[in-house]
DNA sequence: ATAGGGTTAG
């Protein structure tokens, strides 16, 4: 009895190690655990396996299979349908069908996982076929297949087949979850059938289900794009009064439309909010109000922020860089962007291409030929007619022998 | 397991 305890207590452990991306941590918790005598079972290998294949890649999820032969602990299909949705993450299609005949009787969820699979692959015959397999065969379909289905319909251009599938399943008394009417609605705003997606809207107000953050985020966002920005906005507002105030991917939309838009108090007025919140913005979100602030003319406030998102730890703020170093060649301040570049420690092609077009356009074609051939050096692409504007400006000039140097690099 | 947002050069 304390033996079957300690087991569970170490699989929870593992499991909240495991959700966090903290798989060091879950091996620790076995090994302690190995060490005090409870030893690790199906569930616990099943736990890592899972968390292998979608941290790590769908190797390290099968060595995790062979640590669990070599223990004596028999694979099942849980652990099989954790490979299938690791080898379906990585697009690894060939593999995902193998994992099928390997002796493990396949269930419901194996073959939802490959129809997923199918149609992110772009493959919806094949999904299709799966879905009619799964319907017909002796598995039951269950609301996550239906709900897969509807969204990989919607997602390969076939809004009009899921709307008639649903329309079909309602008949045969399926009743949709929440997430059946956000995916709907998506894929109706998408295809621009809006009338459709504000009936189905309608029917989930109707349902007795509330629209959660995701269904907003998804409103405003076609809101958004359709230039409707107060309607946008006031979807923000029914968000957060309905108590969805700490979803920071709802926020960064709003933000990015803020930022787009040229409302920058506005933005900087729902930034404090977020980190009032304690919750973060992603590079994205900062990179779109540094970009809106130098469309604004605000160079200052830019660089300001630049250096404040600095501070926030992310892994690269390459994209921000680039888009700074090229808005202040922009606004004539070249030789700022270009100790701005002097500073940076990782470049793309991206950087080099602004630098080189704005260089040329100051008719500064030495400089820019030499960053060019850095560029190349460096083995980036760059695209021909960006090395033309080059070549040509160092001939008009007269420098010809530094023309045949790029040339030859080139 | 399946649903939501967003960035730079030419």
């Amino acid at each position: 009895m304390v033996c079957k305890l300690s087991t569970r207590l170490m699989n929870i452990c593992v499991a909240s190690f495991c959700k966090v991306q903290q798989l060091e941590k879950a091996e620790a918790v076995i090994v302690d655990a190995i060490r005090l005598g409870t030893l690790p079972d199906v569930v616990t290998y099943n736990t890592l396996v899972a968390a292998y294949c979608r941290f790590v890649d769908l190797d390290a999820g099968y060595s995790v299979l062979h640590r669990m032969r070599e223990a004596d602990i028999y694979p099942n299909v849980v652990t099989y349908n954790s490979l299938i949705a690791g080898a379906s993450n990585h697009c690894l299609l060939s593999r995902c069908l193998d994992l099928f005949d390997e002796g493990i009787r396949p269930d419901v969820w194996s073959y939802n996982t490959l129809m997923h699979c199918f149609f992110r692959l772009g493959k919806p015959e094949e999904a299709n076929k799966v879905f009619q397999d799964i319907v017909t065969s002796k598995l039951s379909p269950c609301s996550t297949t239906f709900n897969t289905m509807l969204n990989g319909l919607c997602k390969n251009g076939y809004t009009a087949n899921a709307l008639m599938l649903f329309r079909s399943l309602q008949r045969h008394g399926f009743i949709p979850q929440l997430l059946t009417y956000n995916i709907l609605i998506d894929g109706l705003c998408k295809s621009g059938w809006l009338r459709a997606a504000r009936t189905i809207l309608k029917e989930l107000g109707k349902s007795g289900l509330s629209p959660n953050a995701s269904t907003y985020t998804t409103v405003m966002k076609y809101c958004f794009r359709a230039r409707q920005f107060e309607e946008g906005i006031e979807v923000f507002h029914e968000m957060k009064d309905k108590g969805y105030t700490y979803d920071a991917f709802a926020y960064c939309t709003v933000n990015s439309a803020f930022a787009k838009t040229g409302r920058l108090e506005e933005v900087y007025d729902l930034l404090y909010e977020i980190e009032e919140a304690g919750l973060k913005c992603d590079q994205y979100t900062h990179t779109t109000l540094i970009d809106g602030l130098c469309r604004a003319g605000n160079i200052d406030g830019a660089l300001k922020h630049l250096k404040y998102m600095d501070t926030l730890g992310f892994d690269s703020n390459l994209v921000a860089y680039n888009c700074m170093v090229d808005r202040l060649c922009k606004a004539g301040y070249t030789n700022n962007a270009l100790k701005i570049f002097e500073t940076m420690e990782v470049k793309d092609c991206i950087t080099y291409t602004s630098l080189v077009h704005n260089l040329c356009k100051e008719r500064r074609f030495l400089h820019a030929s030499k960053l060019l051939q850095a560029c190349l050096n460096r083995g980036m692409k760059v695209r021909r007619p960006t090395q033309r504007v080059v070549v040509k400006g160092l001939h008009r000039s007269g420098l010809y022998s530094e023309a045949r140097m790029l040339q030859s690099k080139i």
